[in-house]
DNA sequence: CCGCATCCGGGGCGATACTG
DNA sequence: CAGTATCGCCCCGGATGCGG
């Protein structure tokens, strides 16, 4: 990219990564680990794959992004971010944090959706209100992948893929899991949204926002 | 801008504050407070001015900055951040701690320079050592501007601007400043450089970073 | 199939000139 | 002072090709 040609540590650091889908690829990196670029590609619906190829090698020559060529049990290259590029999670995190009530307001019509971008919604609403108790861990399935999100000692943490053992299970549309999960309907609402679970509904309720979990209990005195 | 069309809160938020010159006009706003077209424009040396003017305009259809048009003492317009637009804060600043190492690595040939820029290796770098020691200020003067150091009850603050009654006074090239604060060099090397510094030394090194303070008494033992 | 490179059309961007 | 107007250019988007 053209440098802005200011000596400010804003504008230096948007002269590497200020660039249209660099910090996107970025975050693709943050939530996924060391992928493969066909993979990078499908967590990026609607890059180019010659824009792709172009900011890998900039942000590799900027010393954010390293390729790996793992020896011959894998045949393919891997992409990872390096330590630096790791440091770039506080800023990346800000800025999901900012988006979240525009993702909240719900998705435009043919807005792409995967799992791991669920993420950010998920560490900043949902907090354990038993951080004592035994870990938990709660599997999310949606038609575009899945995450987990585990707690354990009252961190919260999420993985893309699915686990085998989980306290329970969530699925359905992404804006009913978003509404779910920052608190703006409850769960009853949340399964006329098309959400659907199964397993431990007090590990689920556990975790969720106040206002998300009312009505947890089969009778409740009103 | 174009969007994005990801359901995720960073491609959302980037769907409104990722365009290019976009975080650099939120960031001046941030240091600057209320302030006009024309001020806006010096701050951010290279921006075309349709752009900026394109930006406003987007910026305020988003919601993130309020045209303000004050009554008859004042004359003309006034650009702030919203309530949301202040909410970028922490991605700025991220940002902005991100890139501070490329800034302390200097100058390219030719970068522009602004005194307030400096806020952002300064708050990240300097601490007050006497927390409960009297307030100190200290004034720093570049060919580009000036702003203000204040520290109060441990925490560091800066304003654009001028002081008064500073308790101490820097002036030099941006290099030599960032140098000082980053603690890269101390004092003498800093002065070597081209800082200069008038008044209180004692107060200037209760800020600094320990290694630019070294040497700070005038007879020491080694 | 994976990891690109090439080509081409359109629009965002940069620089300058101009205006109420 | 606070923009608008204009015009190249290059970045970006989308499609296709291609070597390993």
């Amino acid at each position: 990219m053209r440098s802005y040609g200011q000596y400010c540590s804003v504008a230096k650091a948007l002269d590497l990564v200020g660039d249209r889908w660099t910090l996107l690829i970025v975050r693709e990196l943050l939530l996924r680990g060391a992928i493969r670029y066909t993979d990078l590609r499908a967590g990026l619906p609607g890059i180019a794959t010659n824009l792709l190829a172009d900011r890998l090698r900039a942000l590799e020559a900027a010393g954010v992004v390293a390729r790996e060529e793992p020896g011959p049990p894998i045949a393919t290259t891997l992409f990872r971010l390096t330590p630096r590029g790791e440091e770039l999670r506080p800023a990346v995190e800000a800025l999901g944090r900012w988006g979240i009530p525009l993702m909240v307001a719900g998705p435009a019509t043919g807005d792409a959706f995967r799992a791991p971008w669920l993420a950010f919604p998920v560490e900043q609403f949902l907090a354990d209100r038993s951080p004592e108790g035994p870990p938990v861990r709660i599997a999310v399935h949606t038609d575009e992948g899945a995450i987990v999100i585990e707690s354990r000692d009252g961190r919260i943490e999420t993985f893309p893929g699915t686990a085998d053992e989980a306290d329970a299970v969530l699925s359905g549309p992404p804006y009913a899991l978003m509404g779910l999960f920052s608190g703006r309907v409850d769960l009853p609402r949340a399964e006329s949204l098309g959400l659907r679970y199964e397993g431990d509904r007090e590990a689920l309720c556990r975790l969720l926002p106040e206002h998300a979990a009312e009505g947890n209990q089969t009778s409740d005195i009103s």
